[in-house]
DNA sequence: TGTAAAATTTAGTTATGCCTAAATATTTTT
DNA sequence: AAAAATATTTAGGCATAACTAAATTTTACA
């Protein structure tokens, strides 16, 4: 069995890679909180397992039987978000902290079973993708929110999970998955969004408007 | 934040100083399955932090303290067996795995929000009490099925639970807590309990029904 | 292209929690 | 009450996974 600590690695690189190929470590470094100096300690240890592909100074790169573990991590991870928001009736902004520590625990009964109560689902409540058993991902082309135009209609695709506060922000606005919105103005100079939601303005700043993800867009 | 090593140790103090006073190295050493010299040092920590009391060879006994975390343990533990089957359908020798290793991970919020789904339930799939928040324990009066005579008739309040080849054993006789069964037969030096379930018999041996305790009890 | 800055690795330390072997204390037996 | 048996503690190790500080490699730029 692979430690939790493990674990995460594997997890935090296959998020890493999927914006850009090798990930260096000083980036998994930051993205953990933990020193570039335990990173590469851990890099050995995986390399050694074959779970990643490294060189020194090269940065890594996970091999299948690494990838196969993260997805099943992430699989757990958003299976359990969507459980607790859905049999529990956990608040959205509560369920990524729970997740983070039950994903590592978690039997693959336990795993199965979840999934059948949710009826095969194919994504968890802030919209990010759920691994099926074989760590299949369905595909979704969602865009940064950032790059919507004045009088442009779009739907919620999916929001960052790990940031409560944001969560909250955003659920004070109605601003969840599913949720249609429309630009009525993106001030310039790289200024705020405002936009309208079932008839309610609200004002969404740069910084907040790039952890969301949109699809479905019509020009109004 | 206490290490779950610290938790599981506390909760089996609480354990066995249910059944005598003082709980000594060697014997808790032999339930948590480690060598007593690790024992000895994991005391010198709990007792550090006010856990436990402790003099050198005089055993240990919990502190307040140290007992409302071991309740706060159990009732974690017991929550998550009542809850696997109930909402998920987890077979009761299965929750007990689970619920070991999710038992030092879950929140406050995930219990109470598993307790209020349960309806603060009393007593988990196999008979035993749950502390309630406060770790106070509802008070239950069951013997062990060892001490029946012939034709005394019962209920099964509560069984063993870390055993789950023993647990599929009972329940292939429908030996559940609240099942009512009657003593056909015992035989005589220290032999089996000849046991009449619904109409159907069952022999059950001497270290089988030394697990299960039973209450109710009618002559017939 | 050489040097400074930035990134990464190595070396050595710490804390947790387990282990074995040896030393010591307690209990039981004779 | 002394010897033998049992229980417990001390001492020294190992693995994991973090850390700091120093050394090394890569990259950036003048």
């Amino acid at each position: 069995m692979l430690s939790q600590a493990a674990e995460d690695y594997l997890k935090s690189i296959y998020k890493l890679q999927e914006k850009g190929g090798k990930v260096s470590t000083g980036v998994l470094a930051e993205f953990l909180n933990v020193k570039p100096a335990s990173v590469t300690g851990m890099i050995k240890k995986l390399k050694s397992m074959k779970l990643i592909e490294y060189e020194r100074y090269q940065g890594v790169t996970l091999t299948n039987a690494g990838k196969a573990i993260a997805l099943e991590v992430i699989r757990h991870h958003r299976l359990l978000e969507l459980y607790l928001f859905k049999a529990l009736g956990m608040p959205w902004d509560g369920v990524h902290d729970e997740a983070e520590k039950l994903e590592h625990v978690i039997s693959e009964e336990m795993e199965a079973r979840m999934d059948a109560y949710l009826g095969y689902p194919t994504s968890d409540p802030h919209g990010s993708p759920i691994p099926d058993k074989n760590g299949v991902i369905p595909k979704t082309k969602s865009i940064p929110m950032t790059s919507l135009q004045d009088g442009q209609s779009c739907v919620v695709a999916e929001v960052n999970d790990s940031d409560s506060a944001l969560l909250r922000h955003l659920g004070s606005f109605n601003l969840y998955p599913g949720t249609r919105f429309r630009v009525v103005e993106v001030a310039p100079f790289e200024g705020p969004f405002t936009i309208d939601v079932a008839g309610q303005q609200a004002v969404i700043g740069r910084e907040v408007a790039k952890h969301i993800f949109v699809d479905d867009i019509h020009d109004t």
